[in-house]
DNA sequence: GCCAACGTTGGC
DNA sequence: GCCAACGTTGGC
């Protein structure tokens, strides 16, 4: 999951603490049909778009998607989710695109799209780079 | 600040 | 339904 640190980041997201907080805001089908996917449990990297470049840390969903309140059409979903912890190392985007094994990722190939899917092994991955 | 990529809008 | 024009995102 993708945010602009000026408008969303980790240490907000880390202040709003066990009740979480929506990620809403998205206003695109295809980040919109990727947060349907996503199950209460699961967790996801916090990227820092444009400022930073990097991801920072991991969120967990506690609220399935529901309609975006901030959404006067009602066509698009949020979803909520709680900080879980901060990477002791973020991992930068120049890194990322250094390994190879990451290169499928929807981070890279689609540099605009805020909300993607992750397989298992780049997940794995990501944690050993990031120190966790 | 620029621009490539890409999504959306609206005229036809 | 096509596509030109336009707007936005996000890396550089």
């Amino acid at each position: 999951m993708k945010s602009e640190p000026d408008v969303w980041s980790i240490d907000q997201q880390k202040k709003a603490g066990s009740k979480g907080a929506p990620w809403d805001g998205v206003r695109n089908y295809q980040a919109a049909k990727n947060l349907k996917t996503m199950k209460k449990g699961d967790q996801c990297f916090f990227y820092h778009s444009n400022i930073g470049k990097e991801i920072v840390g991991i969120v967990e969903v506690i609220k399935e998607a529901y309609v975006d309140k901030t959404d006067q059409s009602g066509r698009f979903v949020a979803v909520t989710v709680k900080f879980i912890r901060k990477l002791k190392r973020p991992i930068t985007l120049e890194n990322i695109k250094k390994n190879k094994e990451l290169s499928h990722l929807s981070l890279i190939k689609q540099s605009r799209l805020s909300v993607m899917p992750i397989d298992s092994k780049s997940w794995k991955i990501l944690n050993n780079m990031g120190k966790i």
